[in-house]
DNA sequence: ATGACCACATCTTGTGGA
């Protein structure tokens, strides 16, 4: 049976959440994960959601981060916070299995740090999160399950993802040191779902609210789906939801999906 | 045009985002 996720960096649900809701109405995606949902827990608009035949998991945080699932299944075996970054005291990992069709899919919302400026503590966050991200995703991988790793990355994977990289090189985004941290999680195994299905250069998901970004299409890629060998195997296609960027109030992210077999 | 945003909380100003 094949089936549609989606994941999304928001900025903030409750700024956004009927915008949210009627996309999702709209898409009908089967499992869709958000960030920077910008709120604790009980702050979450979970009526909205469940009203339209969501199930619903959230790591909250109050102001920053925040990190959710929404399953039309059941959600079971939710991890929120990174089990390898047990400190870690920003919101930025969930974790659950989606049970369906008697078989089990295991989904993670990320949202990795951004790291900027590139020199100092943020930056050694980012490396130390991406670190911890990358031993859990080894053991993920021992499960050999289809594994969807969702979410806002904070990393620009290659030079045709980023409008003009030379002014890039430098930042938290896409220096050459962040590329290699990313790389080190995806060569375990994952194969970049967008970059399965589309070589197009500069196909983006993210546009800066500032200085005309959105007119000039001055964008990054720095949303992913990172599949296991298992979901690579089923892979149908994935596409980038680019005219959420254009509605009233929108998010400075757009939303990317991938359909499954 | 070397210009230009948005959301939140501490709330009319500072912080973080990317």
């Amino acid at each position: 049976m094949s089936f549609k996720i989606a994941t999304w960096n928001v900025n903030s649900i409750t700024a956004r959440s009927e915008l949210v809701a009627s996309w999702i109405d709209e898409t009908r995606n089967d499992i869709v994960c958000f960030q920077e949902l910008k709120c604790q827990e009980h702050k979450f608009p979970h009526s909205t959601f469940e009203d339209i035949g969501y199930n619903i998991a959230v790591h909250g945080q109050k102001t920053y981060n925040g990190v959710a699932i929404l399953s039309k299944y059941p959600l079971s075996d939710i991890v929120t916070g990174l089990p390898t970054f047990p400190d870690d005291e920003q919101a930025r990992y969930i974790e659950a299995v989606i049970s369906f069709q008697n078989e089990a899919i295991r989904v993670a919302s990320i949202y990795l740090p951004n790291g900027n400026p590139a020199d100092g503590v943020k930056y050694e966050y980012k490396l130390a999160w991406m670190n911890a991200l990358r031993n859990h995703v080894l053991s993920l991988l021992a499960f050999e399950e289809t594994l969807i790793l969702a979410g806002d990355y904070n990393v620009i994977p290659a030079p045709e993802d980023v409008y003009n990289p030379q002014t890039w090189q430098d930042d938290a985004l896409f220096k050459l040191e962040t590329r290699r941290a990313f790389r080190s999680i995806t060569n375990l195994g994952l194969r970049d779902a967008f970059r399965a299905c589309d070589d197009t250069p500069q196909q983006y998901t993210f546009w800066d609210y500032q200085a005309g970004a959105w007119q000039k299409n001055n964008g990054l890629r720095i949303d992913h789906l990172l599949l296991s060998p298992e979901a690579a195997g089923r892979l149908v296609c994935c596409g980038i939801d680019k005219n959420m960027r254009a509605q009233d109030k929108p998010s400075d992210h757009v939303p990317i999906w991938a359909e499954l077999r």
